[in-house]
DNA sequence: CGGTTATTTGACCGACTTCAACTGCAGTGG
DNA sequence: CCACTGCAGTTGAAGTCGGTCAAATAACCG
């Protein structure tokens, strides 16, 4: 799978339909240079041209904003087989930044490319906008998260929702998962200061509700965890119910 | 304009494309029922099958999730001339909910009907999803708002982004735009109590940066707003940079 | 091993919440 | 016309969640 980027994307895809061998011998095509990127460098900057999308290879990647001040707010996390601002070229520019979070290796398509596949394969058209109108459906519920939750609910239900979403690329066992995020990572993506989301990490593994690896994650009781952040994983819109 | 939905509709897309006259009569023969909404009626549920795009014509309406303890956020705020949820039939089942702010007027209109007229008239379809990707970055601007901004900073930034658009679409002036929403509405969009927003609103108006009319904003110094708020336009991705 | 970066802990402070009560206004019915 | 009702808005007092400042420890990396 590491050795064929494509592949990755291919099983994101047909998690919702299903992809013909022409489909995913289209997508094959798609090879682009791979490109690593050290932990917090950034892929694209606020202003930048909306003509490239890239697909997560590996690690993963952020979407982000910043204020005058320096205060920063993660909008999106964005793991291995997502593929990054899929017809985004219908505006002009970013208003928004891509950092790497931890080491990433991502692919990196010219939006011109995209819109070659998609013209012959009109399935795959629809299977890429599908995953861009679910990143907007998790960018609302982050809304719901930093608006309206407090911080324990809302750090276990990022916990529960990448849980989720790493399963659901093969990515995580039933109760484990690779961590590349730093708690600044955490505390930007749930608009919280990194003294405090240090705190309320502590309670959760005092809790039992999680446990911290070097870079892992593991989720004793899965169950109790998603209880405590309310979680119901509907916006991420899985084919099978599997999120709940 | 009143008389006529798909006019808004053909005046708010021609902002980013020119529309040909076959387009513009193609949007004409959208014309669905006129449905009248009460402040406070939900047009559609969490649950309910995404078969269904509506094209707000008067007033306004909402995007919300709810906690199960009763906490609200709303999500999008939709104005005159937003056409909601086109494509989202790519999705099963809505994950949030519709709501009238105030008296609004909606056009409600099959996903069915929307694709026949894309498909017939593709440059109709990149300005729909032109209008989707535009909603999804006003999302990711409202993360960072109820994430890192304070409540002042906030509030301000709201004003700014509605007086904005409301201006795009015709519907203000420089200084002065209509404002169907309650306090509470304000709340649940900034992810603050009730109370604390009446406090800030009422600091905004000490400070003299708006004047609250019955169901008016008033921006007596619009810049010294736009300051307050620290606001830059470009996640509106307004054409003509009016924004800014 | 040394230098940087990430995490942890304590003490204090302030923004925002909660609870409770009061005001004003619009609609409604007598 | 006026009393009654109900909702939106307003204000005060007290409490809490989360922020800031400061400093110590631990992990990472060349």
């Amino acid at each position: 799978m590491k050795g064929d980027p494509s592949a990755l994307l291919a099983r994101k895809l047909s998690l919702h339909t299903p992809l013909s061998e022409a489909e995913r011998a289209a997508l094959g095509q798609l090879l682009a240079r791979l490109q690593p990127l050290r932990n917090g460098e950034t892929l694209a900057a606020k202003g930048d041209p909306l003509d490239i999308a890239t697909l997560v290879v590996e690690g993963m990647l952020c979407r982000a904003k910043m204020l005058s001040d320096g205060r920063r707010q993660i909008l999106s996390l964005l793991l291995p087989g997502d593929l990054v601002d899929a017809h985004a070229s219908l505006l002009r520019r970013r208003d928004d930044s891509l950092e790497a979070v931890g080491a990433t290796v991502v692919m990196v398509v010219p939006q011109s490319r995209l819109a070659a596949l998609e013209q012959t394969h009109p399935n795959l058209r629809d299977a890429f906008l599908r995953e861009a109108f679910i990143e907007t459906a998790i960018a609302r519920e982050w809304v719901l998260n930093v608006g309206r939750r407090n911080a324990r609910e809302a750090l276990a239900h990022l916990l529960c929702e990448l849980h989720t979403r790493f399963e659901a690329v093969g990515l995580a066992t039933a109760d484990e998962f690779r961590f590349p995020l730093k708690q600044q990572h955490l505390a930007d993506a749930l608009g919280l200061s990194n003294i405090h989301l240090n705190r309320v990490l502590r309670q959760l593994r005092d809790e039992r509700l999680i446990v911290l690896g070097r870079r892992w994650v593991t989720v004793p009781d899965r169950p109790a965890l998603c209880a405590a952040a309310h979680f119901e994983g509907d916006y991420l819109h899985l084919p099978t119910d599997r999120a709940a």
